[in-house]
RNA sequence: GCCGAGGUGGCGGAAUAGGCAGACGCGCGGGACUCAAAAUCCCGUGCCCUGCAGAAGGGCGUGUGGGUUCGACUCCCACCCUCGGCACCA
């Protein structure tokens, strides 16, 4: 028999409007019973969508399709991130105005939607680039400002040299521009922030109460970067204070030298006459330095001396100032107590300048080690040594040996007894100790330092040219691993804290230094604030107004929009290169002044979009504040992960700061996250013409033109590398049900993937399957209208129809829980395959039939929504697949079905036994099944049974000797 | 360096609460259809060994080494590798 063919373009033309003309996807916005607001991460329009794109709509789509059949008012909106310098570069390479490119491509990727089947609520569509929109985030400017969370500051700030623009922190991944790549270089320059650091320890200890992949939340918190410490104070003989903050106050006794930023501002002032030019050409060299350069731990560490002296409050002991640039301004007070013996980069930075070491912190291991250099001692000393039991091993350059810690006050007398007239010894890991034969010195002190440096070299001329009594140790490889450690253990040389054990040195050090006044208890967040002014034209103006006599004042709300103005050149262009747009009365005294002529970074506009989908033409308001509080926080927020630093914790800021402000009620933005994973492809690309589309690779990986060998890479999607799939030509091949189908099933969605070709092919073969089985059941059932009867069931309908129900269980779950959709369409293949085999049955029950083809196009509508809607149809249902409830299983199908049993003996799987699921679930009938089955008989011959495990629904095991 | 995720057939992956490892798909092999090919459909497919007309049987197997358990991809200890984020953050 001659079936009509699949053919899934005239399908789904068919069916491409149909949704949204009957309103399926409009939420109903004032009923806010059983509400879901599901939401994509808005797109920034770019040119086209790709297949690999479709990972973030298909996915929701299919989620959304779901709850819509699950009876939610479900808010599915959509919208376009389309202000700022992504769109901006875009358009100037394509020579055109950035409103033109960005209409443009929201044209291009609506179609595109169209044609996937993906539906969104398009009247509540928004574009941050249009007034109605921009004048809420100059509103949200306004009201940061008026609570002193907007400021200007002059700092040094992140500046792409490529796009001409200043960034924020968060922008600069790596040392470079999150757009262009190019390396950030640091300017002086008066900027607009928003003070995010206000809000560091809000956003941190929310973290807790969202529901969001561990390692995202992860990626926040390192990002703030709490740390708790001390805030110390160090007087300085040139007058000011200097204001360090540390983690380690334990170690304040261990502090030989101070080390500001070089752009701290008290240098000047501190900087000794003698040493000014040498101070001015190294700030002048820092600045020059790039971001990459100056943060690589690679680098030496450079300094300079001030030429003047601090005073370590816990010692009393002068020790001197430096400039560096390991030390950053931006991070505690900019400015650190060196503490060379306990802080890696402060020991390297004592051993370039040869800065004294004290150690005064024990090493954790409770260990001390002994070293002798060759000819330090007597004869007689190897058999007093024995007589401790310490036995000393041989170097190339000495003996060495373990010393336990409390045979440390024995042993140090009889080194100094046995050792040689011209001799010395060091022993380290309790603080360091080195030895003469008249005497033992402790390095407790910066005295006792340079007295037991200056004997050494007296001792020792090859020690001549060392600079400090670290260095000497250091050259010791037999001694370096406990020369230097971070550790914590019990404090040394500590004064009044010596002994405090690691533990407790911390707290123990804070509270002395609490009551001394000299420092207090500080935590410090890597947490920047929020730079936020951008010198470049297609963004939002930022709403203020500099008057010569007035100084800086707000545009009244009133007046907002501050419209962007219009232009007709093409090219990188800031709102100050255009002359008509400057002069504004000020608002104040009405005298003439100057607009602002910066706009605001593009991420401003998208953390705040999800409260705009509320009430998106609301002319009076940002949003309706009522709705807003019943319809959010976003139940379901899906996006790509490369927003889990970026725009995630922007809106996450600007949630609290409007909670703050009364306006919302909860202060969390989105409740549930998930990140789909990228879907590469291979890329290639030619030494001389660059990027190559995969199509166009000769065979043996050739370049088309010049047939160079290509480098393949695979690489996420994109345009500029020429690797994407083009869902247009995908669906004029296959059809849109193809490609939803197979982006679902490739593999977990959270996971990154390679798209394949081969794969594309098999959503497509399951497709005509599907289709075929769906004919034959609809000539063979098509008119039965009757719903099948269980108590009738032979063994094949019970085993089928319990299949049925357990594919629905499975379905639901997935997209109830953890969304790995994958496995659902793998087991919605599995059922098809089993209905298709009963389906060949003449004998089969015609009620089942027709049943089990309902559910299945049911179960697969979200996957593949056009196929479903069609076949839908001719099954004569008359509503619409969306006005259908979600098929729901039923226990009892499933406790009816037979299981399999694995029978382990021994632990080896050594028989299989079907039993009805009613004994299976019972452990006693399930042993005694198993026990009397003529297979387990045979195999338990001969053997004792020692132990029986039954566990219920899943197996037995038996143990047997 | 620090933090996080992960390592399962030829490949993508499954095993959701310690209970049949390899679901589902790709690829590959064989067959059907065809003059032929493509497409499609059906069957097989972890590795190794024994065996055979067909069967059947056994051993090994989830990065490596150890441990707990009747039973480990799953839990514990140590290590190796890959990917992602941060990185002179005091």
């Amino acid at each position: 028999m001659n079936r009509e063919p699949y053919n899934p373009q005239a399908i789904e033309e068919k069916w491409r409007d149909f949704w949204r003309e009957r309103g399926f996807f409009k939420a109903k916005i004032q009923e806010t019973r059983k509400k879901f607001y599901y939401l994509n991460m808005f797109p920034y329009p770019s040119g086209k969508l790709h297949a690999g794109h479709g990972r973030n709509y298909i996915l929701g789509d299919a989620i959304v399709r779901f709850l819509l059949m699950r009876g939610w008012n479900v808010l599915n909106p959509m919208g376009w991130d389309a202000f700022g310098l992504p769109a901006e570069n875009a358009a100037i390479e394509q020579g055109i105005h950035p409103r033109d490119w960005t209409w443009t491509n929201i044209r291009e990727f609506k179609r595109q939607f169209r044609a996937w089947g993906v539906e969104y609520d398009w009247d509540r569509e928004i574009a941050t680039c249009e007034p109605d929109y921009y004048k809420w985030t100059q509103w949200i400017f306004l009201k940061l400002y008026e609570r002193g969370l907007a400021y200007r500051a002059k700092g040094k700030v992140n500046w792409c040299p490529h796009c001409a623009v200043v960034l924020a922190n968060e922008q600069v991944i790596g040392g470079r521009c999150w757009r262009c790549h190019s390396p950030v270089e640091k300017r002086e320059l008066e900027q607009w922030y928003f003070k995010i650091t206000a809000y560091a320890e809000r956003l941190l200890r929310d973290l807790d109460k969202l529901d969001w992949p561990e390692h995202v939340k992860k990626m926040q918190e390192n990002w703030i970067g709490r740390s708790e410490g001390a805030e110390i104070v160090f007087p300085t003989e040139k007058g000011p204070e200097i204001k360090v903050f540390t983690t380690r106050p334990d170690t304040l006794w261990g502090a030989t030298f101070l080390v500001l930023a070089p752009e701290h501002p008290l240098v000047p002032e501190l900087t000794a006459w003698e040493q000014r030019a040498a101070v001015e050409a190294y700030r002048a060299a820092t600045d020059r330095l790039t971001e990459v350069e100056r943060t690589s731990t690679e680098k030496e560490k450079t300094g300079v001396f001030l030429g003047t002296y601090a005073l370590n409050p816990a010692t009393r002991e002068r020790i001197p100032i430096w400039i560096a640039d390991y030390v950053l301004m931006g991070y505690g007070t900019g400015a650190i107590m060196g503490v060379p013996a306990h802080d890696e980069r402060d020991f390297q930075f004592a051993l370039s300048h040869g800065l004294p070491v004290i150690p005064v912190i024990a090493h954790p291991s409770g260990e001390a080690r002994l070293f002798l250099p060759s000819g330090a001692f007597a004869s007689s000393l190897p058999a007093a040594f024995a007589s401790l039991g310490i036995h000393a091993e041989s170097t190339e350059d000495g003996a060495v040996a373990r010393v336990p810690a409390e045979q440390l006050a024995r042993v140090l007398p009889l080194l100094q007894r046995h050792m040689a007239e011209q001799g010395w010894g060091a022993v380290v890991g309790q603080g360091w100790q080195i030895v003469f034969p008249d005497e033992t010195i402790n390095i407790g002190s910066a005295a006792e330092e340079r007295r037991a440096l200056s004997r050494l070299k007296t001792i020792d001329p090859a020690l001549a040219d060392k600079r400090s009594v670290a260095e000497v140790l250091w050259a010791i490889p037999a001694l370096r691993d406990l020369v230097f450690h971070a550790g914590f253990g019990t404090m040394l040389n500590s004064g009044p804290l010596s002994g405090a054990p690691g533990p407790e040195a911390v707290r123990k050090t804070t509270a002395w230094l609490e009551e001394r006044g000299l420092g207090k208890a500080a935590v410090t967040y890597k947490l920047r604030d929020w730079l936020i002014s951008r010198q470049r034209y297609w963004g939002a103006p930022i709403p203020m107004i500099h008057c010569p006599r007035c100084g800086i004042v707000p545009v009244p709300e009133k007046d907002l929009p501050v419209l962007l103005p219009e232009v007709n050149r093409i090219g990188k262009l800031g709102l100050a290169d255009i002359p008509e747009f400057i002069p504004a009365p000020c608002p104040r005294c009405g005298g003439p002044a100057q607009r602002d002529t910066d706009t605001m970074d593009t991420f401003v506009d998208s953390s705040w979009y999800f409260l705009r989908f509320i009430s998106p033409k609301d002319g009076d308001r940002p949003f309706d504040p009522e709705l807003v509080n019943k319809w959010l926080p976003v139940d379901l927020y899906v996006g790509g992960v490369e927003h889990a630093i970026l725009h995630l914790l922007y809106a996450r800021f600007i949630t609290k700061f409007l909670h703050d402000l009364g306006w919302l009620s909860f202060d969390e933005p989105f409740k549930r996250l998930f990140t789909q994973g990228m879907v590469t492809y291979p890329a290639f690309w030619c030494p001389t013409h660059h990027w190559i589309p995969p199509k166009e690779v000769q065979p043996g990986n050739r370049c088309p033109k010049c047939g160079a060998e290509l480098t393949v890479s695979v690489v996420a999607m994109s345009k500029s590398k020429k690797n994407v799939v083009s869902p247009d030509e995908l669906i004029a091949q296959y059809g849109a049900d193809t490609e939803r189908l197979y982006t679902l099933f490739m593999g977990p969605p959270e996971k990154e993937i390679e798209w394949s070709e081969e794969g594309v092919r098999g959503a497509w073969r399951f497709l005509h399957r599907f289709w075929n089985l769906a004919l034959l059941i609809l000539e063979r059932a098509g008119n039965t209208r009757e719903d099948p009867d269980p108590r009738g069931f032979g063994p094949r309908e019970q085993a089928l129809w319990a299949k049925l129900h357990s594919t629905i269980k499975k379905v639901t779950e997935e997209f109830e829980g953890r969304l790995a959709l994958n496995t659902a369409v793998a087991a919605i293949m599995e059922f098809t395959h089993e209905l298709s085999q009963y389906a060949e049955d003449p004998a089969a029950d015609p009620r089942l039939l027709r049943r089990a083809l309902r559910d299945l196009i049911l179960l697969l509508s979200p996957f593949t929504p056009f196929i479903c809607e069609e076949l839908w149809h001719r099954l004569g249902e008359g509503k619409a697949v969306l006005e259908t409830p979600w098929p729901s299983y039923d226990p009892q199908a499933l406790a009816e079905a037979e299981v399999e049993i694995p029978v382990q003996i021994n632990g080896k799987v050594r028989a299989r036994i079907r039993v009805p699921r009613a004994k299976a679930a019972d452990p006693q009938a399930l042993e005694a099944v198993v026990l009397a089955s003529p297979e387990v008989q045979v195999r338990l011959q001969g053997l004792r049974v020692e132990k029986i495990i039954a566990v219920p629904e899943k197996l037995v095991s038996i143990v047997a000797r």
